[in-house]
RNA sequence: UGGGGCGUCGUCAAGUGGCUAAGACACAGGAUUUUGAUUCCUGCAUUCGGAGGUUCGAGUCCUCCCGCCCCAGCCA
């Protein structure tokens, strides 16, 4: 096993630092046993990474076990579809649940059979009042309940109307079995929550043989304390759920006793990350599926060109905490430039052609050049690309009348070719009728082929260039932020939907390729030198017809400076 | 306004009463460079939401205050 470099060894967290002390004392028979719990309702996103990445990091590092369990209670949000992409998602990612794929839906008679016990105990009743009733004797946050005219049913009458339930004798929202708590309680969760309600309809695993369905706060915990799970790590949000989860397992002749402990969900900058959100941006057009590169998910992050290590190193580098944060995307970036700047093999490839005719190289001849494949790695060794009179460079390496610190190609400039030769621009030819430029005249220095003057003189650039006569050409998707704010959703006043970046998207379909990229596989990545990290597209690209991703840019000084002396001349606002 | 949480650098985040408050990302300088990339140096909280207090000593303990998040689904 490869060992860890230093500074990447997991952070120490308070879930850790927990399991650490339950080892210390025997706390759970010196077991670690957690589990990843998503619900079968939509693709997983970088959030989940989060909180897969701890579940089954925590059992690797304790030398525990972690389950991969759906949590199915609720038929009507729920797809086997979704179910094949979770599961899809999580070994992508690098985990393996081995022989433990469990489903809530798997427990459901263990779970019903539980609610007796409890409706023995008289702890649980049958409550006949309607949704909105229930609603408003729930009392509010300042106010307490009041108890429901259903509460005192006997055991009996309770026992018979539950088997009634499940037999299917009541509709939909006729009744509910309720625990029997406090409606006096200050944590409204506990003023008597519903255990069991009525749902006539067909679960993707159960097919139709409920038609009543366990809520989450009775099944999640049971289900935890049937698989033995020691911790069950669960986000924020279900803190004001934890009496409850307690409260369960106190009362049941439960053959574990399982500890909740909450940690903070991530936001990510630049994003969202709601389910509701996310199938917003589906539904209404704004992204294509699920698995767009720009999608926050772990299908469009994969597509994107994110490799599962730079995900986990990502989610390494977050830590876990309580406190609410927001973090930087560009922590996110910065996990797959430092893979790919040392993984991917460096290619040529020009975005926004322009010519360039070498008018001292002979017409009908071609010369090979050696490039060498990945700088940072000296066993990716070398390939030839093609050379001749008429190549492409990209439009921006040129500026007719360049600015002090624009050190490219200009005229009466000379710059090297990477690879290849020194040029000096001495025309530019524009066209009439529009005085874009269309064509630049170039001369090269034979001696300097390969890249170096042998009589020492130095230029300022580098340029990436494509010989026109065998470059391929390709679509190119520029991909950037999906929003324009770093926050998307902070202004409760302004939709979220406002603030999408019109230009997250940019499709190039004119650029021309080094040769060997034209039959790159789907799903292969490569530098593309001077511009960024780019992937084969996985679900447009034909054979021999690749289609372009860009996973994430260069760093870009250049576009730096140029910004801010952009801001220099622009009069400043006033403040 | 009831209850439950949380406030340490621009963003994350260590810190568990005792060396000058880790580290990462970001940012700003500089060096090297056939990618304005990478790499390498350097800088970046006299202060931990605020105010009091306890203590020889407080980010860590106490009190009060301020701000933010979660809970009134037969969702999870």
């Amino acid at each position: 096993m490869e060992k860890q470099r230093a500074g990447e060894a997991t952070p120490p967290n308070f879930i850790r630092d927990i399991i650490i002390k339950d080892l210390k004392n025997n706390t759970h028979g010196g077991r670690v046993i957690t589990r990843f719990p998503p619900e079968p309702n939509g693709y997983l996103h970088i959030g989940h990474a989060k909180s897969i990445c701890l579940n089954f990091g925590l059992a690797a590092e304790f030398g525990g076990i972690c389950n991969l369990r759906f949590d199915d209670t609720n038929p009507a949000k729920e797809e086997s579809a979704y179910v094949d992409s979770i599961k899809t998602d999580v070994r992508w990612l690098g985990f393996d649940w081995e022989d433990r794929l469990y489903y809530a839906s798997n427990y459901f008679d263990r779970l019903y059979a539980f609610a007796e016990e409890l409706i023995r105990s008289g702890k649980a009743y049958v409550d006949h009042l309607s949704p909105e009733e229930i609603r408003r004797h729930r009392g509010t946050l300042t106010r307490p309940g009041t108890n429901s005219p259903y509460r005192d049913r006997s055991v009996e009458e309770n026992l018979d109307l539950f088997h009634r339930m499940r037999a299917g004798e009541f509709e939909e929202g006729a009744c509910v079995l309720r625990a029997k708590i406090d409606m006096a309680s200050p944590n409204i969760i506990m003023r008597d929550p519903p255990l069991y309600r009525i749902r006539k309809v067909r679960h993707h695993r159960t097919g139709d043989a409920w038609c009543i369905y366990p809520m989450y706060d009775f099944a999640h915990c049971l289900s935890d304390a049937i698989e033995g799970i020691t911790h069950s790590v669960c986000t924020l949000e279900f803190e004001n759920n934890r009496e409850l989860y307690d409260w369960v397992l106190d009362n049941l002749d439960v053959p574990a006793r399982p500890r909740q402990y909450e940690f903070a969900r991530m936001n990510l900058s630049y994003t969202v990350l709601s389910k509701r959100k996310l199938v917003q941006l589906i539904t209404e057009g704004h992204v294509k599926d699920w698995d767009d590169p720009r999608m926050p998910t772990l299908s469009g992050l994969r597509r994107r060109g994110y490799t599962p290590g730079s995900i986990r190193r990502f989610c390494r580098r977050i830590g876990v905490a309580r406190r609410d944060s927001t973090i930087d995307v560009s922590l996110l970036e910065n996990s797959i430039r430092e893979e790919l700047n040392r993984t991917a093999p460096r290619r040529m490839a020009v975005l926004h052609p322009l010519k360039v005719v070498i008018t001292n190289y002979p017409e009908n001849r071609s010369d090979s050049l050696t490039a060498i494949n990945n700088p940072q790695d000296p066993n990716a060794g070398t390939r030839e690309v093609p050379f001749s009179r008429e190549l492409y460079i990209e439009q921006e390496d040129f500026m007719e009348d360049p600015p002090r610190k624009f050190f490219r190609l200009a005229p009466g400039r000379e710059v090297r070719l990477r690879y290849a030769y020194f040029i000096t621009c001495t025309d530019v030819i524009k066209d009439e009728a529009s005085g874009e430029i269309i064509e630049l005249r170039c001369t090269y220095d034979p001696k300097t082929r390969g890249g170096n003057a042998p009589d020492g003189r130095k230029v300022k650039a580098t340029l990436h260039w494509v010989s026109a006569p065998h470059a391929a050409t390709a679509d190119v998707r520029l991909y950037d932020r999906l929003f324009k704010t770093p926050n998307p959703t902070g202004d409760a006043q302004v939709d979220f939907i406002a603030n999408l970046n019109p230009d997250s998207l940019k499709t190039l379909s004119d650029c021309r390729l080094e040769p060997s990229l034209g039959t790159a596989d789907a799903g292969q990545q490569f530098q593309f030198e001077r511009l960024g990290y780019f992937c084969v597209d996985t679900r447009d690209a034909l054979p021999g017809k690749p289609v372009f991703n860009r996973t994430v840019t260069l760093r870009d000084t250049w576009a730096r400076i140029e910004k801010q002396m952009q801001q220099k001349k622009k009069p400043r606002k006033k403040s």
